[in-house]
DNA sequence: CCTGATTCTGATACCGATCTCACAGATCCA
DNA sequence: TGGATCTGTGAGATCGGTATCAGAATCAGG
C-alpha cells in the first residue's frame, strides 16, 4: 500500500542544504543558528510538511507525552464524565489520554498497567479494580511512576489519591432513612472487592449500630454492577416474607436495576419503598417521584486528578497526598416518613 | 525522584552473559539460539523484571501498537459504547487504544489528528466532526495511514466507513407519525455541520414531500447537542401560535431535552405531543409512556470498524468500504393516533 | 580428510531526533 | 597583533530494541 513514509530531519536538512544538528537547532529554537539558514529550513520544514516524530523524541528524551486512565468501565457515566475532565485537563499540558478500561477485572488491569509500562507513559491515573492483591500497583510506585488512585483509595498504598467520603456519605443518606422512621432497610452492594462499595457498606452499618439497629444479613444483598444483577438481587430482597421499607443502593447502575425491579413487581416508591442511591444521575429526575441521591462532585475529580499526576510527574516527591471530597445528600421525592408510634 | 530507570536488553544480555542480539533472539524467539543461552535469557529477564521498551519497538518497527479513537464526545453514551467494544476488540489484537475527543470542535479534531499523526499510531477511527473542510483527513488517508469512519460518513472521502442508515431510519420515524395522522412535525436537528444531522434532516423532509406535506421551516429547530439547548429549542418550536402534534429528535441528548422541556411547559406524552428520537437510550423505557425511538444496532458499529481497520493495517488496498447498518423503529408509547375526517 | 551445510554467536547498522563536542570564522579587548 | 570570547556549524554519540551479516563451531556426506 506504499504507505508514504512521512518526512524526517534528515530530509529537512537536506533541503535547506544544512546539517541535522542545525536543523533540528532551526526547529526547536535553541543554541546558535545563524538567521539565514534558520529561515532556510523552516521554510523547507512548511513545504515538506515536516511534523517530527514523538515516538522518536520520546525515545531521546524518556517517555511519551500520554498519560494513562484506567478505569473500571467507560460506559459507566460516571468514568465517561471524569475520563472526560481528565482529557481536557490533560490536554491543557500537551499530553494525549490514553484510556484502557479494566472491565473491573484484576488480571486485565495487571495486563493493562504493564501495557502503559512499557508505553513508557508519563503517569497514570487509576481506579484499582481490586482492594486486594495490588503488588502490581504498588510495584509501579515502587519504580517511580507517577501514580494518582481516583475512587478508590487503597491505603497501604503510598500514592496520590483523589476520592469521595464514601462512608460518611452512605450514612448520610442512611440516617436520613432512619431519621423518616425506616428501621428494615435494605442494602445492595458490589462485591466487596471494589473499596468504593466496601467503604459505602461500612458508612451503612454504621448507620445503624450508631442508632443501635441490628445489621441483619437477610436485608443485604450483593451484586455485580449491572443493571441485571441489580435486578434480580432487588427481587430477591423484596420477596421476602418481611419486606424492607426502605432500599438504598450503592452506585447508579444498582440505582437503575433497582428501579426497573421494584416497578416490575409493582412495588411504588416511595409509597412501598423508600429508594436512595449513592451517585447521581440523569434518570433520576426524570422519575416520578424523583430518586433522592447521594451525589458526588464528580466534575471536580478528573482536573484534581491531573493537576496531582502534573505536579508528580515535573518531579514533586511530597509524601502522598489524599484529596477527599465530602458528599451532599440531594432529597427528592423518594424517601416517605414512616409514623412510628412510641 | 530518582525513577529506577527500567533494565533493558543490554542488562539481561549481561546478566546472562550473552550479547544484545542474542538476548534478543532468546526473548523474541526468532533465528537460532542455544537451548542453553536461551535459558539463562530468559531467566535473567524474569529475575530482572524485564519488560521491553515499546517506543524503541516502534521505532525500529514503524508505529505504536496503538489505535487512536476520536468520538465527538466520550460522554456521550453512544460513543461511550462504541469506545468501550473499540477497546475491546483493539485489545484482540494487541493494540491500546488511544482516546481523544473533539468536542465536535474542528480545530481540536485537527489538533488531535495532528497528535496521533505524531505518535505514529498504527491507524485511527473517527467521526469526523464536521462535514467540510476535511482537509486535514483528506491529507492523512493520502499518506496513507489507515482510516475507517464511524457514524458520520464523509463521502469524497476516500476510506472506509461503518453508520447506519440515518436518511432511512429518519424517514421511517417521520413517515410513522405521518401514518398516524400527524400533519405538523417538527424536527430539533443538530447543527447541518455534524453530517449524521444533516442526512436525518434529510430523511424527515424527504418523509414529508413523499406524502406531500410542505416543509415548514417554522417547525424546524436547531440546537446544539447539549440537553440545555435541547430544551430552549423545544420550548421556542411549541410557544408558536399552531402548535406541532408531533416531534422528532435526531440524536438522544436532544431527546432528553425535548422530554425535559414538554414536562415543565405542562404537554403530556402522547396526548398532547407525540414523540419519536433518533437512537434508543436508557431513559427512553423509564418514562411514562416509554419513548418510540430509531434504534441503531451500536454494538455493531465497534467492532465492524476494529474489523476494518486492522486489514488496512496489515496491507489491505481494495476501494473503499461502506458498510450501513440499517435502524429499526422501536415503537412504544410516545405516538399517538390523530383521528383526521376526510 | 575435505567440502558444504547447519547452528550458534557477536559486531554492527539502523530507526529519528536530540545533544554534546570540537572546530572554524568572526569579533573584541588589551 | 594576539589571545580570548562569541557565533555558527557539522560530525558523531545516544536512547533501546531489532535485523543483517559474517565468522566460528559443529556436523554430515562423499
Amino acid at each position: 500500500m506504499a504507505r508514504t513514509k512521512s518526512t524526517t530531519v534528515k530530509d529537512v536538512a537536506a533541503a535547506a542544504n544544512v546539517s541535522r544538528a542545525t536543523a533540528a537547532r532551526a526547529l526547536n529554537g535553541y543554541g546558535y543558528v545563524g538567521s539565514e539558514a534558520a529561515e532556510r529550513v523552516l521554510e523547507a520544514a512548511a513545504r515538506l510538511g515536516y511534523r517530527g516524530n514523538r515516538v522518536a523524541q520520546a525515545l531521546r528524551q524518556g517517555g511519551l507525552p500520554i498519560i494513562g486512565f484506567v478505569p473500571g468501565d467507560i460506559q459507566n457515566p460516571f468514568f465517561a464524565r471524569v475520563a472526560h475532565d481528565i482529557d481536557v485537563a490533560a490536554r491543557g499540558s500537551k499530553h494525549n489520554l490514553l484510556i484502557a478500561s479494566s472491565e473491573e477485572d484484576l488480571e486485565q488491569e495487571r495486563a493493562l498497567l504493564d501495557n502503559l509500562r512499557a508505553l513508557n507513559v508519563r503517569g497514570m491515573i487509576v481506579a484499582p479494580a481490586s482492594a486486594n492483591d495490588n503488588l502490581h500497583l504498588a510495584r509501579l510506585v515502587r519504580e517511580g511512576t507517577p501514580i494518582v488512585l481516583i475512587d478508590r483509595v487503597l491505603d497501604d498504598l503510598p500514592c496520590d489519591s483523589v476520592a469521595v467520603d464514601n462512608e460518611g456519605g452512605a450514612r448520610e443518606a442512611v440516617e436520613h432513612l432512619i431519621a423518616n422512621g425506616h428501621r428494615r432497610i435494605a442494602l445492595i452492594h458490589d462485591d466487596a472487592r471494589i473499596v468504593t462499595a466496601r467503604d459505602r457498606q461500612a458508612g451503612y452499618v454504621k448507620a445503624l449500630q450508631a442508632h443501635g439497629l441490628p445489621v441483619d444479613q437477610r436485608l443485604i444483598a450483593v451484586s455485580s454492577s449491572t443493571v441485571q444483577h441489580a435486578i434480580d438481587a432487588t427481587i430477591r430482597l423484596f420477596s421476602q416474607p418481611e419486606r424492607p421499607t426502605a432500599l438504598f443502593t450503592v452506585d447508579s447502575v444498582m440505582t437503575t436495576g433497582a428501579l426497573l425491579a421494584l416497578r416490575s413487581i409493582g412495588l411504588t416508591i416511595p409509597r412501598d419503598v423508600s429508594l436512595i442511591g449513592f451517585d447521581d444521575f440523569d434518570l433520576a429526575t426524570f422519575t416520578d417521584p424523583q430518586i433522592t441521591v447521594v451525589a458526588q462532585p464528580v466534575g471536580k475529580i478528573g482536573p484534581v486528578a491531573v493537576k496531582m499526576l502534573l505536579e508528580r510527574i515535573r518531579g514533586l516527591s511530597e509524601p502522598p497526598r489524599h484529596v477527599r471530597f465530602q458528599t451532599r445528600l440531594i432529597c427528592r421525592g423518594s424517601v416517605s416518613r414512616i409514623f412510628r408510634p412510641a
